[in-house]
DNA sequence: TGATGTGAACATCTTCACAGCG
DNA sequence: CGCTGTGAAGATGTTCACATCA
């Protein structure tokens, strides 16, 4: 029952909690596990489907699908095949039909309650961001430690002081906190939020957070984008300078 | 020669690129290629090492960095055993030493110019975030379409129209361009900052980019990772509604 | 002696190629 | 026939456990 540190993964936004400490069991006895990687494609797959279901399509094959989800269509084939035979051979897939079949996968057809700490530009840019709304997820609450911030109106919402924070949570049932606190707060915030009862976390500010087993994190983090991208222009470029090239090997 | 579109990962931030297009050959005719989930958490190790340098540690053991850096110590040692034997047995790593090989192979040791597009809240936010300058990235220019964006100083910088996208890539340098339009922007600014020759994109909106091959595309989605967090709480909460819970098998 | 560096085993993910079905 | 669904092969990533060496 150790605090365990969110593990980064090949990604900017890792996820927490290896398969040793949630196994891909099937809570009702299966062994459904669908795969890690296949279940951070789905919200690929859904944006693309929206857009489709949007444009009128009523089908659409995994070859079309793959392409306006920039995947190969194998890759999208076996992952939706860990959903289930929804498709029609000869045929394709029905837009609307896959569209629930992976948001009720996905746990997007019931809602969950999210709070945003830290309210500067970034708190502003997520509380604004209309992808929050549109599918299943109610900010419950802005929340900041500046005295100046707190009580503006921000995106129909009152900014409230941190010090809520506890009552927010469990007045509204939030799962989900997302940090965008200086990187100094944000393990503090995260312990706060944590022991006031959510088990989900995405994480902004530049910091590995500790969490109890059963806690999610995830992290973004610009930053390590940017030095990944860098990584590979520089490879473009000729690798790292000439001078030391024998080192290794 | 086709364009290809920015496959999605396990990500947020998902590498563009597969294997087959840029191999991990070494420019200089060895064989070094780095795996990509070794570059994925230089960054991470990176900081961790920054830290222990500003409180003074000198040298410190696999086991301890890998816990500063949330991975285990198996990992962290393979991992920087691709880069070299840089740690001496029976004592640990050189701090120091090590912030610099680090550095050096992700390209650190050089300036990077980087453009933003798109200023609102998360242009802004990223505008303002000190990490940028702190370690090799340089930012020439942020453009906006918007008439009354353009001329505003943010952070230092004045907002300049995006018709001088093209003139600012070109004076400057910039090979590091961060998206941050709304969506139905993105891929034309995309095109553009391509054609003016930008080879590294950051990706911020919520479309799949289409670029050519040799362009390398990372995206950060929040919606994504929110999806991804709503799927693990529906697990813990006990998997999809369970009258449908027969569907697959 | 004690920690690194690494071969080997294991696990996960991707791709291939085609069986099977509408 | 044309497409999905999937075993099998291949590639990549992780962990183990210990040989190696300062």
């Amino acid at each position: 029952m150790s605090p365990r540190q969110a593990q980064p993964s090949d990604t900017a936004a890792s996820r927490d909690t290896p398969a040793r400490d949630l196994p891909h069991r099937d809570v009702r006895g299966g062994v459904k596990g669908i795969p890690e990687a296949t279940v951070a494609r789905l919200p690929v797959y859904l944006r693309a489907l929206h857009g489709l279901k949007e444009r009128g399509v009523m089908t659409v094959s995994s070859e079309e699908l793959a392409s306006a989800a920039g995947v190969n269509s194998a890759k999208l084939r076996k992952d939706l095949s860990h959903l289930g035979s929804y498709g029609t051979r000869g045929v394709g897939y029905e837009v609307e039909y896959l569209v629930y079949q992976i948001s009720r996968e996905l746990g997007l057809t019931q809602d969950w309650v999210v709070a945003i700490i830290g309210v500067g530009n970034l708190g502003r840019a997520l509380a604004g961001y209309g992808g929050f709304a549109s599918r299943g997820f109610r900010v419950a609450g802005l929340l900041d430690a500046d005295a100046s911030t707190v009580g503006q109106r921000i995106s129909g919402l009152t900014v409230e002081h941190i010090d809520q924070l506890e009552t927010i949570i469990k007045d509204h049932g939030v799962s989900i906190a997302v940090i965008a606190t200086p990187a100094s707060a944000a393990q503090p915030v995260c312990d706060r939020v944590v022991a006031a009862g959510v088990t989900s976390v995405l994480n902004f500010a530049p910091v590995v957070l500790t969490v109890p087993e059963g806690v999610d994190v995830r992290k973004v983090d610009l930053s390590i984008e940017l030095q990944i991208l860098a990584f590979h222009e520089q490879r473009k470029a000729g690798g790292p300078h000439e001078e030391y090239v024998e080192v290794h090997q």
